[in-house]
DNA sequence: TCTGGGGTCCTAGGACCC
DNA sequence: TCTGGGGTCCTAGGACCC
């Protein structure tokens, strides 16, 4: 039998969602009918365009641009900063509702997610209809709107949610792939990015059609692998499951652009300390081990690289994560001004046992492992503030003297 | 006042082993 | 006295997604 799979998204997300907190707070209008865009700190050098309202987007503004590029667009623009904590909120919102119709929800990120219908539709009936119903009942509860795809596979269902927007519902079935999907340009089709399509364009593969019916065998030659998965995507062909389940992250990781170019690696360390606490914080959370590190620098030419390092030992440890950060940070370094610093842990397995290396001190180990859990603890009852890494009250006291 | 942050997957090349 | 070949693990980088 036929899977039926919808795709539920949240028109302009972030946009939406600050609109109605905004209005919550009084705001005077809904700027999701004016020249809006959510967009980070320029200060911080965090400028770009993070949601744009539909009027921003006529103009040509798309996600991910500079502020900068975006004003040159829309010179009037008006720019709110995110915020996270309500962004969530509505998220859990939203997947609380569907929640209520079936458990076979895959989130797919914040205002995303994947539902197999197949399952429930003896319950609910034809599916076009129970989108249209599902939407408006999340318009009226929640106040944004949605998209609604529906297929017979997770791929056609995302690309039928991006047909035309706000507060729509579509179906792309397998037998309308030709007449709906194929005359569309290549862009639009899910993994086909800015490099793939110049590299299809030049080939003169312009629409989802042509890439349909080219020859693998041709195509092979410039995406080697890829090629026959590309050509599968364009006939509309995934056979990837609903995954309802919690996956574990395989890795985590974070980063931070620098307020100005760093150059002193003091300054350097302390920020490799601070993401260096994050992690371990949220890797010990997740009873985690991490098997890899790695470093990720970008520097002032927006160069970026990476050195990572597979260690003898997994760890949890705030700070055997920032020793080896920095080791590995003294090593990639190229001296040049760094505009971003990221950690990076990978290769996380549930705890396992520490295997000693041949002079370690279990006792100085058993030691540090109990020290950080009563700063975890400490962190969770009276806030981040309170306790940072020796080094980086260290630090502190010296900016001081 | 140009260009966020957090992920996943794939590929290529080198090291190492049999 | 002229260079095998397959498999696995590891690292670096790239492309894509939200």
């Amino acid at each position: 039998m036929d899977r039926i799979i919808m795709h539920i998204d949240v028109n302009n997300a972030f946009l939406s969602w600050s609109a109605i907190d905004l209005l919550k707070q009084g705001a005077k209008y809904d700027i999701r009918e004016s020249y809006a865009v959510i967009g980070g700190d320029e200060e911080k050098r965090r400028g770009v365009v993070l949601a744009k309202s539909n009027l921003c987007k006529k103009l040509g503004i798309v996600t991910g641009e500079s502020l900068y590029s975006a004003r040159k667009k829309c010179p009037n623009l008006e720019i709110y900063p995110p915020n996270f904590k309500v962004y969530q909120y509505y998220s859990n919102k939203l997947f609380e509702l569907l929640g209520k119709y079936t458990p076979d929800i895959e989130v797919f990120s914040i205002d995303e997610c994947f539902i197999d219908y197949s399952k429930v539709k003896k319950l609910y009936g034809d599916e076009l209809e129970f989108a249209y119903k599902i939407k408006d009942e999340i318009k009226e509860k929640l106040g944004f709107t949605v998209n609604i795809g529906i297929g017979n596979n997770k791929l056609c269902a995302k690309m039928a949610s991006e047909f035309e927007k706000p507060d729509k519902a579509h179906t792309l079935y397998m037998d309308e792939i030709k007449e709906k999907m194929w005359p569309l340009p290549i862009e639009n089709l899910l993994w086909i990015g800015k490099k793939t399509s110049v590299k299809l364009r030049e080939l003169n593969i312009n629409t989802i059609g042509d890439l349909a019916n080219s020859n693998p065998h041709e195509l092979s030659k410039y995406f080697k692998n890829q090629a026959i998965k590309m050509i599968e995507s364009a006939k509309g062909i995934d056979d990837s499951e609903v995954i309802t389940t919690y996956v574990d992250p395989k890795g985590i990781s974070h980063s931070t652009t620098l307020p100005y170019d760093y150059t002193n690696k003091d300054e350097i360390y302390k920020v490799i300390g601070e993401l260096s606490e994050k992690l371990g914080i949220s890797l010990r959370k997740q009873k985690k081990y991490c098997h890899v590190i790695a470093i990720i620098i970008r520097d002032k030419y927006f160069h970026t690289f990476s050195h990572q390092r597979r260690l003898k030992n997994a760890t949890d440890l705030n700070n055997e994560i920032y020793e080896v950060a920095k080791q590995l940070f003294d090593e990639a370094w190229n001296k040049e001004p760094v505009r971003l610093i990221g950690v990076r842990l990978d290769n996380l397995t549930e705890s396992t046992y520490h295997q000693l290396s041949l002079f370690e001190d279990i006792d100085l180990r058993e030691k540090d492992k109990k020290l950080e859990e009563v700063v975890d603890n400490l962190k969770d009852k009276f806030g981040h503030q309170i306790i940072t890494m020796a080094t980086l009250v260290e630090n502190k006291k010296d900016k001081k003297n």
